[in-house]
DNA sequence: ATTTGTCAGATTGTCTGTCAATATGACGAG
DNA sequence: CTCGTCATATTGACAGACAATCTGACAAAT
């Protein structure tokens, strides 16, 4: 078996895109080619290159003679961001329903077991790492690669967010109760239901989404007034 | 008032991708950088950026320590590219038919009035670029970056395949009728008729396309069969 | 005190040259 | 005809250089 080595600009890729999704590199930081080439230790060029993958991606906004920067998602993006997931998440599960493998749909309903087991204060990584895995065996299964690789876009570029609104406690249980209706879709092979439930429980997402970021929106503002009082 | 000028590396990248989408570098052909570099007068850096960017829209496609190569799409991947386009095109006609303004869809039905006008046997290219320009009004109105530069890359992708079947004259007539249906629907300001009329719009020219590929397909086989019987 | 102007320093955008690792294609041996 | 071997071309990656542009600070002017 022949193996290539992954060339360092993709080694690069996968860490700065890691770094950015983790937060690691926080929204609105500037991403200096020189800087990141110390911090990766690489020249120059790859950092380049890497960054124009990842603008492509979205994950990243290159400002003309200033360099990049970490993309950052307003309120006005994130709904249009839940809008186009509705159908695009939508459209994998309708896909998983009715061209998984049963051993597919079985490892689906294992990594469910898994996020349904969890107790109430698990870390937020380790619920996003959860439903990340979740999600990997639905793009996988729905045998497309299209919907897979922009949905996959779509979940890395609001992943901050999802963070968030997977991890709210109260939230938790009903997010359980509308994946547990996605997976019981599939496992009756029903394509239009599986439908349904995707959207249903995107839909769901953004509501609670939209709602912390008005509410962060509103802090912002009381902040700002202050300090313009100070 | 302020004017950047693009960057070289922005250049390269748009007249990259108008050579790929006009078919002026063919499928499956090599795009060296060094050669690259020849044509377009720019150094190898610039254009391996760009390259970069093109391969995350998908237009391009890279083997390790081979280069990049212009994409090439199966018919396997164009079911699954008009799967995605069909929802999010009717995604698209939803939103422009929810949140269009009035001088938009005025807009919407001009182009559509140019294209209906047409007579048969009408350039492809002609037809095409029409065809570019009402899906530009489309995804302006629609007010959702996200689903515009989604479908944007898809029908990059696959804009040789939509050359071929809007200019078959047979189905002209029909892929009008298709559309008139749409712009009407938006007319009439109905989100639901929007979706569906775009939804089936696709569906119909995905029918026609896959016909083609398929056809396409069996021609070159009887060609491999004579070429062996050399 | 606020605005305007200027200037040094840092960063981006781009080019050139270099070099190791890898793939291609031709050529000759078996 | 098939299988190694080798010269050549190309990719992948680096370093250094330099003009154009942006930033931030400081000085001058209103």
């Amino acid at each position: 078996m022949r193996v290539t080595p992954q060339p360092v600009r993709r080694q690069v890729e996968e860490r700065l895109r890691e770094a950015i999704i983790t937060s690691r590199f926080m929204p609105g930081e500037h991403l200096s080619d020189r800087m990141l080439g110390d911090v990766f230790g690489v020249s120059r060029g790859v950092i380049r290159e890497a960054v124009r993958l990842l603008e492509a991606e979205g994950l990243i906004k290159v400002v003309p003679n200033r360099g990049p920067f970490v993309a950052f998602l307003s309120a006005a993006e994130a709904t249009q961001v839940y809008e186009v997931r509705a159908v695009l998440e939508a459209l994998a599960g309708q896909g998983f329903a009715e061209r998984a493998s049963t051993e597919e749909i079985a490892e689906l309903r294992e990594v469910f077991e898994e996020l349904a087991a969890t107790r109430p204060g698990t870390d937020r990584m380790v619920l996003l790492n959860l439903k990340r895995r979740f999600y990997g065996v639905m793009l996988r299964g729905c045998r497309n690669a299209y919907v897979a690789r922009m949905l996959d876009q779509l979940l890395n570029r609001n992943s901050q967010l999802r963070a968030t609104t997977l991890s709210d406690p109260k939230r938790l249980p009903q997010t359980i109760a509308e994946i547990r209706r996605i997976v019981e879709a599939i496992e009756r092979r029903d394509p239009g239901a599986a439908w349904a439930a995707c959207r249903e429980h995107v839909h769901q997402a953004a509501q609670v989404a939209l709602r912390i970021l008005n509410q962060q929106a509103r802090d912002e503002a009381a902040q700002g007034l202050e300090v313009a009082l100070d």
